[in-house]
DNA sequence: TTTTGCTGTTAAAAAAAGTTAAGCCAAACG
DNA sequence: CGTTTGGCTTAACTTTTTTTAACAGCAAAA
């Protein structure tokens, strides 16, 4: 996949800080813990985030005034607040600095990161700079407009033919395993799809054997591997 | 701001819908309200929305089915559910759809209004008005007036033609799923719709072939692409 | 070495989509 | 009223894309 999403908390609970450490790194977030708002803010400063989550009862600096603090270098990250008082003027107060959400003690891991998803959902959208163009030897790939410039001539590419070629490319020089794949492109990995992808691979070798520095090797059992001599 | 933020409401309460409206309606929104799912849907398809207010539970059509209809064609609309039940399975069902907020009743008016104006800044609101509005090269589409402006002289579109063409280029660079359009712009999808809409693609693509940098793509057994390269 | 499962390849069948034209219906027109 | 018109659907035929089948070759395990 593309990139880890970076996320700072600030918790000064040490347990429930642990706690959330941990479960977001499981779920394959970058996170940065801070045990009150000075040090929070002292690690954005020094390396931005792409998500905050913020207590708002801390010593030393609570959450708000770190909210608003970071709201002058960076007025667009999310931030969602943690907080025990879920009375309604705090709520308020959250919304008005900027924040994304507000999520009141107890709560759910399952829900945190349903929330979290939420909003980095919107956000995200604008890292999708896909693998725009692969370029070797003559040939000359276009994923996103399913072209292949050859040698004589341009190759218009199939769904199929595409998305195959892009997860191999995507995976250059590694192993693309078999059922993975499959189930990405195909849905469901059984024997009939299984001998579908190799049709396209048998396609995709025939299109590209004009460069031999290109190579789809098998993995038996594993899967296939794109080679850039 | 130049443009009201066009909000659809779907509440089968009268007296809290009424409410509702209203209340948005002096926060300066355009408010539709709807009395349920399913005539919600046929709003959002007749006439795209800025932000949505899904009450779940409605007859004919609940909030959560209405929102998966319309997160078919429109991925990126901003949807706040309001529920009675505050259960954990029901908010994590609605932010797997795709929700972007979650209300339990009772709320308060200004807690609904603090949630709609975060999650809009997050949005940056493009009006419905010129969100459509599309100019690539010679071509200059306005939806609202159901016209092409083409090289030789300005087309005026069919109903049809101008729906299609209106969800294919408010999802640029995204496949626009078969079924769900068929469902939005016909009702329904069965075989012959299927084929109607066909018809309608290569009419589009007739049109719009004197761009050579659009492109209706096809993706085979999902959908079409509009492409503008 | 033999067996078994996996892969390579080609061809045929099936499904989906492209295209053009004919048919149908309702609104507008005479 | 009958006729025309415009918009949409249905039909028919073509092409493209994908799946399934069939058979041959190869790799790993027994």
């Amino acid at each position: 996949m593309n990139q880890k999403v970076s996320l700072l908390l600030a918790e000064d609970d040490e347990n429930l800080g642990q706690l959330l450490h941990t479960f977001l790194k499981t779920k394959g977030f970058e996170v940065e813990l801070a045990r009150n708002g000075k040090i929070a803010f002292e690690k954005f400063t020094a390396s931005s985030f792409d998500f905050c989550i913020f207590d708002v009862m801390m010593p030393v600096m609570d959450g708000f005034t770190l909210a608003k603090e970071i709201r002058e270098i960076d007025r667009k990250v999310p931030i969602l607040f943690l907080t025990a008082k879920a009375m309604k003027e705090d709520k308020l107060e959250g919304f008005a600095i900027g924040a994304d959400d507000y999520l009141a003690k107890p709560f759910s891991m399952e829900e945190l990161l349903a929330r979290i998803t939420a909003i980095l959902r919107r956000v995200e959208v604008k890292s999708t700079e896909d693998t725009a163009h692969l370029k070797v030897g003559k040939i000359n790939y276009e994923p996103e407009l399913r072209l292949l410039h050859l040698e004589d001539g341009t190759k218009k590419l199939t769904t199929k033919e595409n998305q195959l070629l892009q997860l191999l490319v995507k995976n250059e020089n590694e192993i693309l395993d078999r059922q993975a794949t499959l189930r990405a492109i195909w849905g469901d990995d059984n024997y009939f799809n299984g001998r579908s992808m190799d049709v396209y691979i048998a396609k995709l070798r025939k299109l590209l054997k004009e460069d031999p520095a290109i190579e789809i090797m098998n993995v038996h059992g594993k899967g296939f591997k794109f080679i850039v001599k």
